[in-house]
RNA sequence: GCUCGAGUGGUGGAAUUGGUAGACACGCAAGACUUAAAAUCUUGUGUCCAUUAGGACGUGCGGGUUCAAGUCCCGCCUCGAGUACCA
């Protein structure tokens, strides 16, 4: 009977399926696990086998969980809106549905093929109307509400009203983007648009006339987090900055409750890191510059209150309200230019000239509230206009780019923070600004002579006394642009009337994305759906064009697998009270900044409106890491067909090329494969080393130019899938990044035939043995299930297959096929396994499934040993091993070291100082 | 620049609270079985010295703490990730 991995891994992944064996029910009388992966967006690629890694360490767990008594949910869906499925569909005309369906039943293919313990009955897609009817739903319920400071928590936006139509702003503290102010009678007094207009700075959705990131090549905006380095993530293309009329989600308002729930989750701390960099919290003081011979006041956000008595002048983004007005007629003309610049460069132009400093001087000049001093108001791209005020009070003497501003346009630098161990020198001779936050106040009235902590908490209470300011906490999380210039997406459930924006009604949602006949923007320029016949709501009033951006699809889908099927709400409260939240969410780290922000706000949202009963989504949270590429290569002979073996290569002038991965073993290329591989390679001569091929090799990113993708399926034809899960998880740590490598795959495959004939006789024939277990057998077993138990809750599940390679490799040389051992053993790999172990399970005569049985129990006491053999060092260097009782006294132990034989030739005219005993550890003599 | 993480054989990687560095594999070498190959099995495999016995050196570099350091502390170097005129 050989091990035959094909024929046990279709019957098994049929019986599942037959049987049901994954699906789930509440069921009160278990406790619940969730287990979420974070559902793949389908690219036309399929999966290569970097992408099982987290699904493959999250089946594992799952399996594990039930073993141990849980009812666990463990779903899987699509995330299946996106950009390329409709680039595809402008470029070929097809429509992506189709596109989307295609590489969806592809990759449906391919993770079946893993043998997952998915429940697909609760398989969502987020393009599917069912779906998106709670997508839309959930942004109708945000648009109807607002955030307040003081309860920390969002309300309806009815109660908002009420408390204008009573008192106005009197009082308010709620989260907005202008700062209002007006009376309860002025409120009464303004027209419906007006009144609309206004609650719209309230709204947690709401539309806004905003800067973007604007991306041409797309034809659509992108969120922050869908930039990077001025560029779209999602095909690279340049990115600039534009002013238009968007949907966004209040999710500023959240930053302090999203920093604090970070305290409260197990997550890694290099992601909570990550989100609290981006959330970007600075405590600091909001002061008002007033200015000279007008009324303006200027507001401006500092983390240096001890330094105001620096400040030498204003600057002012140019995209500033403020820019304008404080502007004088006779430097308009210059102002305007420079305006017109900045414009004309992309944010990649700005980000890449950092040090060029440019600026422009308003004419106007600001009083220093506590100097009383003037100082000229400036222009300058530095300033950006999204953070704080949008202006800051210039320090050049201690800030690095004030400095350089000041040095660019000669304006003065003063010194009013010494730093420790410093004295003070004239700044004229400084190269740079003194930014040290430790040291003393000087030339500052009544700061004088304070630590800059000190100076910053007396200037704050100074401002406040004296109504020149107030503490402030900025945050660096910006609210998020929700629309999308796009077709393939959620359609918004809004239209216009009156150019007012209005809910469709719950009772009509889902909206459904209509037909169109082609998927670009229209003549006009309007998004897709402009081309959609009979766009309107009630028969006459518009729908808004916009769809919704790739995140809002995923924000909420956790809570959605837990009542897949509900079609009067998000998740029923049954269900939520009984699966409440993620217990383990395994996915990649790219999602840190985007998905995982937006989820856990609008969680929260849901929260605060008493739809879910959990704040935090995600309780523990781990990050596979990535799989590389190994990419091999050849060397060609410059100018011939001629390629030479890796180690002879120094010998001519060569070029490296990719070769396919697939065609190369143990870094040895197949000659023929290759020659028929291209056919510029069909008349390719050889030069060669010890009679092969060597090939070069380097890590890479894993992608079809490099030749060096491996597909799941090829190695689940080779060897199974059983072998390419074990493989998967033996590569390294879970968390870490490391490449693809086939070559050693032979290792774990050989584990599992060597497991595989344990349980055959010499016939190869099964056989297995009631006779009673042995102590060292019984010991192999305990010591692999302490391990495997151990090293399963800690996620080494590379250290788990090495733990079972060294069991096997034991119960082997012990000839054991003891049914007392096997039995649990079978238990033990089935998370790993699980097709040869349900195989097994099935020929040790059990009827249920292997999923079911129950976890081995770890019994200590088969461990326990009479004697241990002691590593016996001299000055820390070890020398040789001692075996002694377990309990045997210290002067015993010691006694018989230094009689040791051994012993002898390092104790050799040398005094013994000490001898250590650490019990059942070691034994360190110190001579000298 | 700032923040976080990581540096261990030819390769992937092991190593509780400091306690035998290199588990488990891959690869390589030698051998057994075979006409041959594949498969399987056995042995060896950090580097250097030594015929052996054995010894010296070894976890990025330099210091330190300790009976004992891959692990802790200080200072550097390199790589990776995140972020960036954030006031």
């Amino acid at each position: 009977m050989e091990y035959n991995f094909k024929a046990i891994e279709q019957k098994w992944q049929k019986q599942w399926v037959d049987n049901k064996t994954y699906k789930v029910e509440i069921d009160k009388n278990r406790p619940k696990f969730y287990v979420l992966d974070m559902f793949p967006y389908p690219s036309g690629a399929g999966l290569h086998v970097g992408h099982p890694l987290g699904y493959i360490a999250s089946d594992i767990y799952s399996r594990f969980k039930r073993s141990n008594g849980f009812n666990v949910l463990h779903p899987m869906g699509y995330d299946a809106y996106g950009l390329p499925a409709e680039q595809y569909a402008i470029q070929t005309g097809q429509h992506p549905q189709i596109t989307t369906d295609t590489n969806l039943k592809r990759y449906r293919e391919q993770l079946d093929k893993i043998g997952f313990c998915y429940d697909w009955d609760r398989e969502i897609r987020t393009c599917d109307p069912e779906y998106y009817h709670w997508t839309q739903w959930a942004f109708i319920q945000m648009f109807n509400s607002y955030y307040c400071n003081q309860a920390k928590k969002a309300a309806p936006i009815t109660e908002l009203v009420e408390a204008f139509n009573a008192v106005g702003t009197q009082g308010l503290d709620v989260a907005c983007t202008e700062e209002l102010e007006f009376t309860a009678d002025e409120w009464k007094a303004k027209s419906e648009t007006e009144q609309q207009e206004i609650l719209l700075n309230y709204r947690l959705a709401y539309l806004a006339d905003t800067m973007v990131n604007w991306c041409p090549a797309l034809g659509t905006v992108l969120a922050n987090d869908e930039v990077k380095e001025g560029i779209s993530v999602r095909g690279g293309h340049p990115v600039e900055q534009k002013v238009m009329r968007q949907w966004l989600l209040r999710v500023s308002a959240y930053s302090e409750r999203l920093l604090e729930g970070l305290d409260k989750v197990d997550w890694s701390d290099s992601l909570k890191e990550i989100q609290r960099n981006w959330i970007g919290k600075s405590e600091g003081a909001q002061m008002k510059f007033k200015v000279k011979d007008s009324d303006i006041v200027m507001d401006i956000f500092t983390t240096r209150a001890d330094t105001v008595f620096g400040v030498t002048f204003m600057v002012l983004a140019p995209e500033s309200d403020l820019t304008p007005l404080l502007t004088q007629p006779e430097q308009k003309e210059a102002v305007d230019a420079y305006i017109q610049q900045t414009k004309k460069r992309t944010e990649r132009e700005r980000q890449a000239e950092v040090d060029k400093v440019t600026g422009v001087f308003t004419g106007s000049y600001a009083i220093n509230p506590l100097s009383g001093e003037e100082v000229p108001i400036w222009v300058g791209d530095y300033v950006l206009a999204g953070y704080g005020t949008g202006a800051v009070m210039a320090v050049p003497g201690h800030d690095s780019r004030d400095f350089k501003f000041a040095r660019q346009f000669n304006l003065p630098i003063v010194q009013v923070v010494i730093p420790e161990g410093e004295e003070a020198t004239d700044p004229a001779t400084w190269e740079d600004s003194k930014d040290s936050k430790a040291g003393t106040v000087i030339n500052s009235d009544f700061l004088n002579g304070l630590s800059v902590p000190e100076a910053i908490a007396k200037t704050k209470e100074y401002i406040r006394e004296k109504k020149v300011g107030d503490v402030k906490v900025n945050y660096r999380l910006r609210d998020a642009i929700f629309s999308r210039q796009r077709y393939w997406g959620e359609p918004f459930p809004v239209y216009y009337k009156d150019n007012l924006p209005q809910m469709v009604d719950e009772a009509d949602l889902p909206v459904q994305l209509p037909e169109i006949d082609k998927f670009l923007p229209t003549e006009q320029g309007e998004p897709p759906l402009g081309r959609a016949k009979n766009w309107v709501y009630k028969d006459a009033y518009p729908l808004e064009l916009n769809t919704m951006p790739g995140f809002a699809g995923s924000s909420a889908y956790y809570l959605r697998y837990m009542d897949p099927k509900n079609d009067t709400a998000l998740v029923g409260k049954e269900a939520n009270e009984y699966w409440q939240d993620v217990d383990l969410y395994i996915g990649g780290t790219e999602h840190a900044t985007g998905h995982l922000i937006y989820s856990r706000f609008w969680n929260k949202f849901l929260y605060d409106l008493g739809y879910v009963v959990k704040e935090e989504p995600y309780k523990k949270l781990i990050n596979q890491g990535m799989i590389q590429g190994r990419s091999n290569f050849v060397y060609r002979i410059n100018g011939t067909n001629k390629f030479v073996s890796l180690n002879l290569k120094d010998q001519y002038e060569t070029t490296a090329i990719h070769v396919d991965v697939n065609i190369v073993s143990n870094d040895v290329l197949d000659t023929e494969k290759f020659k028929n591989w291209n056919p510029e390679y069909k008349n390719a001569e050889f030069i060669l080393e010890d009679g092969k091929y060597v090939c070069g090799w380097a890590v890479e990113k894993m992608s079809k130019s490099m030749f060096n993708v491996v597909n799941p399926d090829d190695i689940i034809e080779d060897f199974g899938a059983d072998t390419l899960r074990l493989y998967e998880m033996f590569l390294g740590p879970l968390e870490q990044s490391k490449p693809w490598d086939t070559n050693g795959i032979d290792g774990v495959h050989k584990f599992l035939r060597k497991t595989w004939r344990l349980f055959l006789n010499a016939n190869e024939e099964f056989e297995i043995s009631e006779e009673k277990a042995t102590k060292d057998e019984l010991k192999v077993l305990h010591k692999t299930i302490k391990k495997i138990t151990e090293d399963i809750e800690k996620f080494s599940f590379n250290t788990c297959v090495s733990a079972f390679m060294i069991c096997v490799n034991e119960l082997g040389s012990l000839k054991c096929n003891k049914l007392e051992i096997l039995d649990p053993l079978t238990v033990l790999l089935a998370p790993f396994a699980p097709h040869l172990a349900e195989e097994l399970w099935s020929l040790l005569g059990h009827e249920n499934t292997v999923c079911d049985a129950q976890w081995p129990e770890f019994v200590a006491s088969h461990l326990v040993e009479s004697t241990f053999s002691y590593p016996v060092s001299f000055n820390g260097k070890m020398r040789f091993k001692l075996e002694m009782p377990v309990d045997a006294p210290n002067n015993e132990i010691e006694e018989a070291v230094r009689n040791h034989q051994s012993s002898q030739k390092w104790l050799e005219g040398k005094t013994v100082r000490k001898i250590i005993i650490v019990p059942k550890k070691i034994i360190n003599v110190v001579v000298g």
